[in-house]
RNA sequence: GCCCCCAUCGUCUAGAGGCCUAGGACGCCACCCUUUCAAGGUGGAGAUCACCGGUUCGAAUCCGGUUGGGGGCACCA
């Protein structure tokens, strides 16, 4: 089947040796909608040849988080235990050691490829030696023709050898779809090894065998592949293969410009999920990291994205992780719900006490406060929170007026408590609670905001809160009756020398 | 050290020789709205387009160099 008539074929081929890494993530998101934006092919690929290092956990970790993310593919491994799903799997590297085994033995054959009998100690020497004299470290060549004989001895002395590839000492040239021509002296490489002392085939020849072997076209990936790419080309060459399209995506940075590492950024995925972002707010904010449709529109949903997507305008400079973006982006993402919606998302990161018709209730009250969807507990836990607790959360002087002391307070509190009292639990409603607020206020003569603040330290146990009188409503006459008790209370036992100017 | 890549407000970006006295968004500041906080509205500060030299009637846009930054140089991926 010639290539040219299946269309464009991407793949995504993760290393399962950590949890989805936001790189990956955009990088899978990029090959997602050049695929989707072009009717091609994309193939997830698991590339776990480093068995020390590669755990199911973090496999597992990958593939919930590129479902999360809305990342669909068409081949990749069966996640559940079945058959992978395709006709080129299988998709997990190390199931494809026959293909391998057999693509080294016609690169032996051919020459291309030898047995090289250094140790790692001696490899090691060599390079320190190198560095002292300034040169660049790369292998010696010094089991590039043993003779048969040579060889004979080496392994008769129990050595074990690994296979290097025999790098043709040639200029490589290839068009990047985003940096353009890019050209490298393969001369100044060193021949290097595709094949462990203990049979483990390496990275740099097995993407090339399974890219072949699974027909990509378009090998897009992130821009610390670029240096990768001459050796691998030289390969393919090799082996015969035809060669894809191949294009290198800036990288995401640490706020300092460096690439975005774990050790100064928060790089997981799942992470940013167990914060609360929206999957809808990542994405968008990720496709926009290295590209934008040339418009000033800048929300998009992932179909949206698919329909605009155009890998020539990916950028060549890298960009910079910017959380206050994306925690704006996930504000609009949470605004732009239904209430129902919201609800539905809320749920997991509230108590399971919580009743459903409570989280439903307290959505939009919620709704235009929220950055991240786990803020909802500091929000709301007055809520769900024993009226004794909240009470520990402020300081009776909190509860003064604005500009006022605690006999204020007192009053505020004794005359608003006369007036809703008597409220029956069926008018226990935000906008009764508020009508009748206000009457007190205007009787007082006060402003109504400063009315409000010492019931709202009551009821919600902070100085800031959501709308009070809505809240109110949520947490029922009983409750906030027996909050403003406390709060009276707390007044009666506050130290008479509290100055009213400390509520500040 | 060697090789490669990159360079527009703090950040993400628009910009494909004249539409640019460089536009938008985030962030920041101020004001408005307002029961707090948000959200929303209005306005503002913020980039001699890294620098130097070409090409051109004309350059952020093309070319060269410099500087700066980044990535890569494994029996990791």
């Amino acid at each position: 089947m010639p290539p040219e008539f299946e269309g464009i074929r991407v793949r995504m081929a993760p290393s399962p040796t950590g949890p989805l890494h936001v790189g990956t993530a955009r990088t899978s998101l990029y090959n997602h909608l050049l695929a989707r934006h072009t009717g091609g092919t994309y193939v997830l690929r698991i590339e776990d040849t480093d068995r020390a290092r590669s755990t199911v956990e973090h496999e597992r970790d990958i593939i919930d988080n590129l479902h999360w993310l809305g990342i669909t593919w068409d081949e990749g491994p069966q996640v559940a235990g079945g058959d992978d799903i395709g006709p080129f799997g299988p998709y997990r590297q190390s199931q494809r050691a026959e293909l391998y085994a057999a693509e080294v033995q016609r690169l032996l054959d051919a020459g291309s490829a030898y047995r090289c009998y250094c140790t790692p100690e001696e490899l090691e020497a060599v390079h320190l030696e190198q560095e002292h004299r300034h040169e660049p470290p790369r292998y010696s060549g010094r089991c590039r023709d043993l003779t048969d004989v040579a060889r004979a001895e080496l392994e008769a002395a129990g050595r074990r050898a690994a296979i290097r590839f025999r790098v043709p000492a040639e200029v490589v040239r290839f068009s990047d779809l985003v940096r353009g021509e890019v050209e490298f002296d393969n001369a100044l490489l060193g021949d290097f090894v595709i094949v462990r002392a203990d049979g483990a085939p390496l990275y740099n020849f097995v993407v090339v065998v399974d890219d072949a072997a699974m027909h990509i076209s378009h090998v897009i990936r992130g821009e610390d592949h670029l240096s990768n790419t001459p050796k691998q080309i030289a390969v393919l060459r090799a082996l015969g293969y035809r060669e894809p399209v191949f294009g290198h995506i800036p990288l995401i940075l640490n706020p300092d410009r460096s690439k975005m590492s774990k050790r100064k950024s928060q790089t997981s995925i799942t992470a940013y999920r167990e914060q609360g972002y929206l999957p809808e707010a990542m994405v968008n904010f990720l496709a926009f990291l290295g590209w934008s449709p040339g418009t000033e529109e800048e929300v998009f949903t992932l179909p949206e994205l698919a329909d605009r997507f155009e890998i020539e305008h990916v950028h060549k400079a890298g960009a910079v992780f910017d959380l206050a973006r994306l925690d704006y982006l996930n504000g609009v993402y949470i605004r732009s719900l239904t209430d129902e919606q919201l609800a539905l998302r809320l749920r997991p990161f509230l108590p399971a006490a919580l009743e459903d018709r409570t989280v439903l209730a307290m959505a939009p009250l919620v709704k235009e406060r929220l950055v991240r969807l786990g803020d909802v507990t500091g929000l709301v836990g007055f809520l769900f929170e024993s009226d004794a607790t909240v009470a520990t959360w402020y300081e009776a002087a909190e509860l003064h007026p604005k500009g006022r002391g605690a006999q204020d307070a007192e009053q505020a509190l004794n005359r608003l408590q006369a007036a809703i009292e008597p409220l029956p639990d069926a008018d226990w409603a935000a906008d009764l609670l508020e009508t009748r607020a206000r009457e007190v206020a205007a009787e007082m003569a006060w402003k109504p905001g400063d009315l409000f603040k010492p019931l709202r330290v009551a009821i919600t146990g902070r100085t800031v809160s959501p709308p009070l009188f809505g809240s109110m409503e949520l947490l029922g006459r009983d409750r906030c009756m027996a909050r403003i008790d406390d709060a009276l209370r707390k007044l009666e036992a506050e130290p008479v020398s509290a100055s009213p100017a400390t509520d500040r």
